[in-house]
DNA sequence: ATCGAGGTGCTTACAACGTAAGCAGGCCGT
DNA sequence: ACGGCCTGCTTACGTTGTAAGCACCTCGAT
């Protein structure tokens, strides 16, 4: 076994005052749940395995276990951490504020945020499964449909019209930001190196349309596009709610 | 190790007569893959593995590797498979006859079928990276996309707005189509037993909305939800159609 | 000071996985 | 009859997730 260049000595370190607390933080849940989100960034879903992630964190790997049931919950773990990291951002409501519009266009460039920031971790808030079927990943914990159903009813949405628009709205968010988020080369594998745009020479002979059409395909239209989307989801859900309403007219 | 109960025998086979040659079929590669997004669809994605497979087909793990470079390529495959085999629904057309809104209705119900029918395949078209970045799932094969866009052109689209439908189009379906394939219990692990609706006591105290709305919530409207959201995706690309029309107004 | 107790991390071990390398036996044209 | 392919099998290696038990460190109670 070679030696580890930098595991904490922590008598070495005693010795030389007691000044050097901040190696010795004894691994608690938070910290390899972030630290493995952290190096699911880097390394890609297959490049995340419990030994290594252990190794990472200066630890065997079964030590892990002592906070963590298992690699799955792990994975779950991250993907609430993700989720949850979206109470930090200061551009999102708890409630809405200058109207539902305003509400909802904060959420979702919330979430195209976290998407943006954690390209390799993304793809698991959709296929890890979620904790009730009813719960519509991206937005996927209790906490955030609690604030997206109640943020609608406080703006004059039916029941049903907040349904709707729960749902209208997680599938634009999840279709759009996976989408964008492969196109910045998720998943590309544990230790891969990606030959960014070298062999791209698919053979286009017998597609003559996609040929000339493929300059504007490979355009990055990511952020207009979302906007585009978002805004006209925005008047669907605002027709929902007209149709939708149970007591009267829109405000 | 214990006798496997059905492994042929091509001796007695052949004792009984030559009749029994369907037992012998040789192994190609079309094979393992449609009998592979057989066995994905009972077992989930973790119960695939080279050596249960192998077993299904009657054969050792490693004379798959004969036809399969590796586990990964087989999952390409299984996706490409998924894909091409909408060529054989004869609701989706190869090109536009009774407008382009009736084209891509008949296109995104014929994806919508090949999701339903392969809820556990599914997700893998959308987490397996594309042959290249600008091919976006579930319509990532330059078959279909040259389908879509010369389709489009044909009715009208300038390359502008053909393109800009695509990619509205692929992120409607995707969004759209995994949520409904997850909520049917896809990824539901290995072989797991899925106990439906019974342990489906999350907290709700703190989260009076929800608890409120959970009958709504857990409706099924996926059929219905689909169907309007296509519907006003069509609208909007009317509207890009137009907008983006590089030679004069709609027809 | 001593001592048990509990918590933290390490060691060892095992079954299952993907797959590299080479082997055995049937098929063929010669 | 025979030498080469083609197919599938056997064996083996390294890696994974994780069960079980051990060693040590820190404490409050005696």
């Amino acid at each position: 076994m070679t030696d580890h260049p930098e595991v904490p000595d922590a008598d070495a370190a005693r010795v030389a005052g007691e000044a050097a607390p901040s190696e010795r933080v004894p691994l608690d849940r938070e910290r390899i749940v972030s630290e493995a989100l952290g190096f699911l960034e880097e390394v890609g879903p297959a490049g995340l395995t419990m030994r290594r992630l252990g190794q990472r964190l200066g630890v065997e790997a079964m030590s892990l276990y002592r906070y963590v049931p298992g690699k799955e919950d792990l994975l779950d773990a991250i993907v609430e951490h993700l989720i949850a990291g979206m109470y930090a951002d200061e551009e999102v409501l708890d409630a809405p504020r200058d109207g539902w519009q305003d509400f909802l266009q904060r959420l979702a460039h919330g979430v195209r945020r976290v998407a943006l920031s954690h390209v390799q971790a993304f793809p698991l808030v959709a296929s890890r499964p979620p904790e009730a079927p009813w719960l519509r990943p991206p937005l996927r914990s209790l906490d955030w449909v609690e604030t997206f159903l109640s943020g609608l009813v406080s703006e004059g949405f039916s029941q049903a019209a907040a349904v709707g628009a729960y749902r209208a709205f997680t599938s634009f968010l999840l279709g759009s930001l996976l989408l964008e988020v492969a196109s910045h080369g998720a998943d590309v594998g544990p230790l891969d190196v990606l030959d960014d745009g070298s062999d791209e020479q698919v053979a286009l002979e017998d597609h003559p349309t996609v040929a000339r059409m493929k300059d504007d395909l490979r355009q990055d239209r990511s952020a207009s596009e979302f906007e585009e989307a978002l805004e006209s989801l925005l008047d669907r859900i605002a027709l929902m709610k007209v149709e939708l309403a149970d007591d009267g007219p829109d405000v």
